[in-house]
Order: structure tokens, then sequence, then C-alpha cells
RNA sequence: GGUUCCGUAGCUCAGUUGGAUAGAGCAACAGCCUUCUAAGCUGUGGGUCCCGCGUUCGAGUCGCGGCGGAAUCACCA
């Protein structure tokens, strides 16, 4: 049947009912109607219809009332386009009825195709680096980093799922000045402690005696200030810091021995970071680390000094004047010659740009950095180079607890690992007590409880608005009922049992008699939502928003969890209608699996 | 003080380019397991969308001005 409906089952309805309206304002009033007036919109589910007209902006050509103008366009509709089987006028709304036939046979056709991302491809792909995790070599990962680390990865997922070239990297910052405290540290009170003598994870380890400098640094000062010194003089002055910069100097001058000393912690960070990394599903294709690249970044300076770009201070330090962008001045050199943050930033992307040819260069970084981000945009631009426009700052919100920010010095750092390891545990416990997995084996049940725990994690985290600051709460991150990632698992995991059951009684999914089915009101809700995935991953690729991923998977999990609590599947006696059902239910699974994978978390097939 | 971001139910959050009576979850209360997984489903209560003005047929959404909060404005990274 090669109808009017066939024709446009590939299009989206959208597109086509607005060639249609354009057709009957012409017809109807003979005007000529530019897209942007005529506006469709889904139905609000409390009224009856799917596709909404609102007549007011086409009321300048009708000359009448909404009522009527809406009244007029609907019988038009009906009577010249078969797929719209009827119509009401509510105030200024035209809602239009779609026929069953229309969504089964689209139905069908969706539920068939190879892949759902299919209508999400690009059609200009571009080469995209996403940076992301970004980690101090002096301390452990943290609730903050599982932010970072988690959108990164599922950005990258997103981008990739939309046909780009995506390349995820990694800058570690592993020199400064912050190491040498814990190096100082572990010399001084460490006895040649190492991972393998305390069974501690690298970066656990070296962590410790980064808080016992602070520790033993704070002592000093206050020891100081008794004696009369003021806290700057004092925090300057105090042994501890003296000896820190003199190791720094030392490690800049490539002094051989704190050179070996200082990559020999950094290992043990790097096996500690890989450890967690794994865990939290996360990887790279690149790893930068700040100690190579800080170098290029001076030479950039340097040249972009000689070529009047930059200015010298009296005192010899360089700066940049970005008063003309709306920015102050910059420091790029210190006094001494030595890099800064910036410094090396300059020299990161200079590298990454003739290393990859990247179309965008995505930081992801929290917003304490806009600044930061900003400045360095300008700059690049400022020395030339075109291509900083593909610099995109992801800028997301801080994680809070609920008592405020997370404060070292208070001890309400949340660990990475801990956290983790925290959620696997609540998995285990919760699904001990329901206790519907009692014919698997320790090791399966394992991997279960780890999918679990980490999907309420990741997804609790994914769910929010990447932009806006965010409240951790323990308690609620532990909730696996509601809007939370075991819900959708449990969901997917229910339509698999469903199959597994379907196998038993020798009943498989075919295509071709969908269109004998008649299907329930919930069983369009459902399509309708399905029909919205490939335009929902393209938008969260181009708001750079997993959350809105997310909140889809949440929706539409909840809409199956009605269908299948009001039809029975493997119960339905009319064999086409038992098709339908598994098919959409197969759909389903398959797109809340996608969707979930493009956020980087894992499904498990029993719970 | 400058810049940027945020302000929606008791709490945590959704709310597409402005559209109809602003939605979920948690918490509270009341129901639903002899039937495909009850980590589910149904119902009840809960709102000055921070305030004011403006644009518009129409504003949670856009503009301006306040108020409140966060970040940042380092020779830290």
């Amino acid at each position: 049947m090669l109808s009017l409906q066939a024709e446009i089952c590939y299009k989206k309805m959208e597109i086509v009912l607005k060639g249609k309206i354009k057709e009957a304002v012409k017809i109807l009033y003979n005007s000529e109607v530019t897209d942007d007036l005529i506006q469709i919109q889904e139905t609000r589910k409390d009224f009856k219809g799917d596709f909404t007209l609102v007549v007011f902006p086409l009321l300048r050509f009708s000359k009448n009332t909404p009522e009527n103008t809406g009244e007029t366009i609907g019988n038009y509709l009906v009577d010249k386009f078969p797929a719209i089987s009827g119509f009401n006028v509510i105030k200024g709304f035209l809602n239009l009825e779609i026929s069953d036939t229309w969504w089964v046979e689209y139905f069908e056709k969706m539920a068939f195709e190879k892949s759902h991302l299919e209508n999400c491809q690009v059609s200009n792909p571009e080469t995209i680096l996403v940076e992301y995790s970004s980690p101090n070599t002096n301390k452990p990962l943290h609730l903050g980093h599982i932010r970072n680390n988690l959108l990164g990865y599922s950005l990258y997922r997103i981008l990739s799922a939309c046909g780009h070239k995506v390349v995820k990297t990694n800058i570690v910052n592993d020199r400064g000045i912050h190491i040498c405290k814990s190096m100082l540290a572990w010399q001084k009170f460490g006895n040649g402690e190492t991972p393998q003598s305390s069974g501690m994870k690298g970066d656990h380890l070296v962590g410790k005696y980064y808080v016992l400098f602070e520790k033993e640094y704070r002592i000093q000062i206050e020891k100081l200030m008794i004696e009369g010194i003021d806290e700057t003089e004092a925090k300057n002055s105090a042994p501890l810091m003296r000896e820190t910069r003199e190791m720094l100097l030392k490690w800049e001058a490539g002094d051989n021995e704190i050179f070996d000393f200082w990559k020999m912690m950094n290992s043990w960070v790097y096996a500690g970071f890989d450890e967690t990394y794994k865990k939290l599903g996360v990887d790279f294709d690149k790893i930068y680390y700040e100690s190579d690249t800080y170098k290029i970044g001076k030479e950039i300076v340097l040249s972009a000094l000689k070529e009047n770009i930059l200015y010298r201070n009296d005192d010899g330090s360089i700066w940049a004047d970005l008063s003309q962008d709306g920015l102050d001045q910059k420091l790029l050199l210190r006094s001494d010659g030595t890099a800064v943050y910036m410094t090396q930033d300059i020299g990161t992307a200079v590298n990454r740009f003739n290393e990859y040819k990247f179309d965008k260069n995505i930081y992801v970084v929290g917003n304490e950095q806009n600044y930061h981000f900003q400045v360095l945009k300008a700059l690049l631009k400022r020395m030339g180079y075109k291509w900083a426009d593909g610099l995109i700052h992801f800028s997301y919100g801080m994680v809070e607890l609920p008592e405020g920010r997370m404060k070292s010095r208070e001890g309400t750092i949340v660990d990475a690992d801990d956290l983790m390891k925290e959620m696997q545990e609540t998995a285990m416990e919760v699904s001990l007590e329901l206790g519907k997995l009692s014919d698997f084996s320790e090791e399966e049940k394992e991997d279960i409880f780890r999918k679990i725990g980490l999907g309420a994690l990741k997804y609790y985290i994914l769910k929010v608005d990447p932009r806006k600051n965010m409240t951790f709460n323990p308690v609620e991150s532990i909730d696996f009922n509601g809007n939370t990632g075991p819900f959708i698992q449990y969901t997917y995991a229910r339509i698999k049992s469903v199959f597994r059951k379907a196998e038993q009684m020798g009943i498989h999914a075919e295509q071709g008699t969908l269109s004998e089915a008649k299907i329930g009101i919930k069983g369009i809700e459902l399509i309708k939502l399905l029909r919205k995935f490939s335009e929902t991953v393209s938008s969260a690729a181009t708001g750079y928003s997993p959350a809105i991923i997310a909140n889809y998977c949440y929706e539409l999990s909840r809409e199956y969890n009605q269908f299948y609590h009001d039809y029975s599947i493997l119960g339905e006696d009319d064999a086409a209608l038992r098709n339908f059902r598994l098919v959409l239910s197969r759909l389903t699974s398959e797109v809340i699996f996608t969707g979930m994978w493009l956020l980087g978390i894992e499904m498990p097939e029993r719970m």
C-alpha cells in the first residue's frame, strides 16, 4: 500500500503537517505563510489528539476567530490528508488526531531499523577532542572528579554516536609546588613506605602525605605567628615551605635524584588512578602531561612577546593586556621566568591542534574556571590562531553536600573509590533482601551488584543539568526507587525476563503482522516517546547535555512500566496483538539500552 | 566593586524555538502481588515559578531594574 501514509512514514510528521497547513492557508485564505508562523507541537496529554497547531499566528490571514479558523483548517486537513482521522479545537489550539493505522505503520518501520542512532548522524562530521578528568597527582580522585569523568565520557559517546570523530584526552597536572609537598612529606615522615609495603592504593598513599604536609605546615605557621611574625610572612618562611620551594627549583633544574623520586611517586599515583578509571568505566585515547607541555607554552609566549602582542614589566615578568576584550591584565611568565597555569594551557592547545587539526576542542572543566578559559581563548585569538574559535569550555557546576561545599580541612571530601564501593555494597544489600538472585553464582551476583551500584551513582549525577551546581545527598543517592538508575535498569531487566519466558514458550517477535493489531492508547503513547529518541540524542549532542538523555530514559521507563502494568504481553490470545506488544517491548528495551549506553551505564539482564 | 552562572512543591530536580489547567521523584497518607520481576503500578495532599516593570493575543521561558546565592577577578593549579 503505497499510500500517502507510506510516503510520509519516514519523514517527521511535523514537517509534513507544516506543508499541508501551508497549502491549506493558501487555498483557504489565499495567503503565503512563512514557516515560522506555523507552530506545531505535540498535543498535551490531557487533550484528545496527537499534534497541535497553534492558530493564533494565522489569524491575520483568516481574519476570523481562533475557533473558526481552527475549525476551517481542521476540516480541510481531514479531507485532504488520510493520516489525520479527526480533530478538535479548544481555544486557539487545533488538535489533530492521527489514525492508528499510521502509527502502526510508522512503528513497524522504526522497530526494525538497523540502528536507533541512524537519524542522529550529522551531515558534517567533525574532529572533536574532549578533555576531561585532569587530575592532580598529589591526591586521589573525589566526587567532583566523578562528575567530571562521567560527563566527559558520556559526551564522548554521544558525539561519537552522532558521527563525529572524537578523541578522549586527559591532561595530568603532574608538576608544580603541590606535588613537591607530598614528596617532601614522604621524605621526612614516610620511612620508605610504599604501596606494596602498606597495602594502600598509590594515590591514597601519596594523598596521605599531602594531608600530612598541610598539617605539619600549619603547625609551623602557628608557631611563627606566636613569635610575632605576621601570617603572610609566616606562610612564606616556614621551613617546610622553604624546603618545598627548593625541591621545585631542583626539579625544574633537572636534578636527577629529585626527578627519579618524582617519577616513582607519580607512578604510584597513576597505578591508583588506573584502577579508579577502570572501575568507573572511563578511559582515554591520549594522555598529556603538564611536565611535557609547559615548555611549549613558554616558547610561544616568548615569541609573541617579540611580535609585541605581549609586554614585559619592569621586574621582567611577561603580561598580556586583554582590556580591549573586556578582560584584565594577565600574567604569563613570572619574573623568574617560570611558567604559570595559563602558559602551559596555551602550549597544550597549540600542541593539540598541530597533532589533530581539530574542529572543536572541548574542555570539561568546572565553572570555577570560566574566567580562565575566556582568557585562554582571547589570548590564542590575539596570537592569531583562528582555530581558537573551536575551543569550548564545557563548564559544569560544582558538587556540593547537603552541608555545603566539600572541604579537605573539614574532612568532608567524598573519595571516589570509597563512594563506588559503598554504592556497590548498598546494591548488594538491597538485592539480597529482595532475594531474586538465588540461582546465581557469587561471581555473577557481584557483577550485577556492580552494575546496579554504579548505575545508581552515574545516573544520580548525570540526570542533573551539567551547568548547574548539584547537591549530592548520600541518603538519596542510595535510594533505588523512582527517578533512579536502578529503576531504569529494572525496567530493562523486566523486558528481558519477558523474552526469556517467550523463548521457553516458543514465541518470537515477528515483522509483518503489526498492521492487524489494535493497539491501545498506552501503546501509542509509547510509540510517540520512542520516536523522540533520535532527536533527544541530537539535542544532547548539540547542547552538550547527557542529562537530556538521562531524563528521556526515565520517562520512557515510566511509560513502559505503565504499559506493562496495564496489558498482558504473553498472556494475550490475539496473536497479532501479542506480537505488537512483544515488538514494542523489544524496541523499548533496545532504546533504553542505547540511551543508557550513551551515559556509560551498564544494564543487567536480571536483577 | 567588575564579570559569569543560578533562583520552580518541605527536599532533589524536569520544563525544547514564548503557547492550553507548571510536571516527576523523594518524604507523608490511602490502595494494588493466585496472573510476563511489587527495585513496579494507582490515588490524595502539597506552588506568589525570588520580587517589580516592560515586550506580546499569550511569559517559568525574552528585555530592563532590584533581592538572594555561587564562582571568579593570584607571580596557585
